[in-house]
RNA sequence: GGUGGCAUAGCUCAGCUGGAUAGAGCACCUGCCUUCUAAGCAGGCGGUCCUAGGUUCGAAUCCUAGUGCCAUCACCA
């Protein structure tokens, strides 16, 4: 039974005696700094049923607590707030326990949990990643992890956009202007030479429009006349008839694509368990659709489109296949969401992670696949993020106003190897060995600005200013990290033995500071994992080293003056490490040994 | 216009189901490297929590209305 449980009954009991009423609920909170005491509790709801003053009701309380649990050694109370100070013999009991789970906060999947699948990433093959993208496997990749650790399978996924009239654009324009050219004869990424010929084609259909125009068009009309679109649109038709040199044109640059991307996500360090393709999934959803119609969940027009009507609840009417009887957006994600379940059908919800932007979309969604009756339906949840803009607005691939992916990974990189060569402390490691390092604390710095912020909340980047280093910072933490692992590179003793964990010591202010945000971690993780919020463990590990930086700065601990708490200092030092680690990998941000 | 999101220090952000005097970082100022890594620590400066009402013992937090910014409302994705 842990503290705030023993206490709950105690309270309970404890007012049952001395004023004879029956509690409900204690309302428990941390005690601030300024107050002395480590666990507080509010005693103003307690006025609904005892009548009397709040202080005098929470010194009767508090002489009770400390008469009947052993763990409180006294307490005092200001205004309504009973403060208890708790035993040093129950911190360190609570951080033996804590020091015996290997992987502590972190839950291995449980048998009887229905898994969950995550979605993130899913690009477009017309362009290369952008900070936008970036952003999105993050947070996709880094929630995958938090649900993983919070008790649940997880498989992550994508649905690559691999087919469409933008795909089209990119090809037409690599056929005409591009000289056979290919990753290998221009020594560029595939993603990056199939991107440029997608902001070829826009420059060249700006221009035809132009010319339609001078020639007394209007514009509406001069973009839907233009022949580059035309031809476009004759291309997709072919592509969706079969035609063989389309198919192979459209293989070849997709797959110079996949294998730029391959690379980012290499370099970002985002992996997925299945990837599913447009090209395969656009057709899903029409039996679907039909089936829905017999239901009458859907309805058809006269001109034989079909809707569903979502007027009841608050929504508009909202079209699920064309006139034509072709699939829409809203078809192919019905399709989809059906067979990703009847693929792993262990699966019991889906997270979608897409920008806000879509988040209509998904209500539409979800709502529609409720009303088909699926049982999962009722476990769908949009991850819906903010948009990453930059002061001069929205980015735009084609008007080439992005932050490149790889240009901003590399640029962090060199940015840490700046500052670490500066500061010069590492000396023994080998180029090979350094150059790990930089990346590490380049992407660490990287992907913890973005995941810090509430993923809902937009960012705002100015490539001007560059990410720091310091303060609520990856590489902060990182360091903390590393500092411990020198201290027990020099601890030649063996710490790891449970069974001398001191159990009689006098703790510091500052020791019990460290410890009691240590014992924080697991209810962190499940909150990360119920929000879908990675900023919730990324402002835990910020607070965490903030605790034990100060309890470093402070406080010796291979120079303590005594051996039992010499033993203590270094094992507490090596939980913080633990769970830092633990934390950061939730983040999917490495840690370093030294730095 | 309808709908949804956001609004907290000069800047970037925390603030969990309502609880104490609203917290960090950056920037600026002051101290601390002859003891475990100073990417650190200790301290100072800095607030109309967008506005106005309401609910209550208590509101940055919940409700209503308004303001501002963003998104969305296609037989686009």
């Amino acid at each position: 039974m842990n503290i705030q449980d023993t206490l709950d009954k105690a309270i309970k009991d404890g007012l049952q005696e001395i004023y004879n009423v029956a509690i409900e609920n204690v309302e428990f909170q941390a005690t601030r700094k300024d107050f002395e005491g480590d666990i507080t509790v509010v005693v103003f709801p307690f006025l609904r049923v005892i009548k009397g003053n709040p202080v005098e009701i929470g010194t009767k309380l508090g002489t009770y607590l400390t008469e009947s649990v052993p763990e409180i050694t006294k307490f005092n109370v200001v205004k309504g707030f009973l403060n208890l100070v708790l035993s040093d013999s129950y911190f360190l009991r609570n951080f033996k326990n804590i020091y015996q789970i290997e992987n502590f906060g972190i839950i291995d999947a449980k048998p009887n949990e229905k898994s969950v699948m995550v979605e993130y990433s899913s690009p477009n093959t017309n362009k290369p990643l952008h900070l936008g993208h970036i952003r999105n496997n993050l947070l996709g990749y880094s929630v995958a992890e938090i649900i993983k650790a919070s008790g649940k399978k997880v498989y992550k996924t994508q649905i690559i956009n691999d087919r469409g009239i933008h795909i089209c654009k990119s090809m037409l324009a690599w056929q005409k202007w591009g000289n056979s050219e290919t990753p290998e004869s221009t020594s560029k990424k595939g993603d990056k030479l199939v991107g440029d010929y997608y902001v070829k084609f826009d420059q060249e259909y700006k221009k035809e429009i132009l010319d339609l125009v001078a020639k007394g068009f209007t514009e509406d009309e001069a973009k839907k006349q233009a022949p580059l679109l035309l031809e476009a649109q004759q291309m997709l038709q072919k592509w969706e008839a079969g035609d063989s040199d389309v198919v192979d044109l459209w293989k070849t640059m997709n797959q110079w694509v996949y294998d730029g991307f391959e690379q980012t996500y290499k370099d970002l360090g985002v992996d997925f368990d299945k990837n599913y393709y447009e090209s395969n999934t656009y057709l899903l959803g029409k039996d679907i659709v039909s089936e829905g119609l017999e239901k009458g969940i859907f309805f058809k027009k006269e001109d034989g489109s079909v809707w569903i009507d979502l007027t009841d609840e608050g929504l508009d009417e909202k079209i699920v296949l064309r006139s034509d009887g072709t699939a829409v957006y809203m078809t192919q994600d019905i399709g989809t969401a059906i067979q990703r379940i009847k693929d792993y059908p262990d699966v019991g919800g889906l997270v979608y992670t897409v920008g806000n932007e879509q988040d209509y979309h998904f209500k539409v969604l979800f709502l529609i696949l409720k009303k088909l009756g699926f049982d999962w339906a009722k476990n769908l949840y949009h991850l819906s993020y903010g948009m990453v803009d930059l002061p001069s607005g929205k980015m735009k691939s084609r008007e080439g106003t992005v932050v490149d992916a790889d240009d901003l990974l590399l640029d962090m990189t060199n940015t840490a190897r700046e500052i670490s060569e500066e500061l010069g402390k590492l000396e023994g490691y080998t180029d090979g060995e350094k150059e790990i390092l930089f990346k590490t604390i380049g992407l660490g710095a990287l992907k913890y600005h973005i995941l810090k912020v509430d993923p809902k909340k937009r960012i705002l980047f100015d490539p001007k200013e560059s990410i720091d280093f310091q303060g609520n910072t990856g590489p902060f933490i990182q360091y903390a990290y590393a500092r411990i692992q020198s201290i027990l590179r020099k601890a030649d003793f063996n710490y790891d033995d449970l069974s001398i964990i001191p159990s009689n010591l006098d703790l510091e202010d500052k020791e019990k500071s460290v410890l009691k945000q240590l014992a924080l971690f697991p209810e962190i993780v499940q909150q990360a994992a119920n929000n879908y919020s990675p900023a919730v463990i990324a402002n835990y590990t910020y607070d965490l080293v903030k605790e034990y930086n100060s309890f470093y700065q402070s406080i010796p601990i291979l120079a303590a003056d005594d051996d039992k708490k010499k033993m203590f200092r270094v094992q507490l030092s090596k939980k913080v490490a633990v769970v830092i680690k633990g934390a950061f990998g939730l983040l999917g941000i490495e840690v370093p040994e030294r730095m």
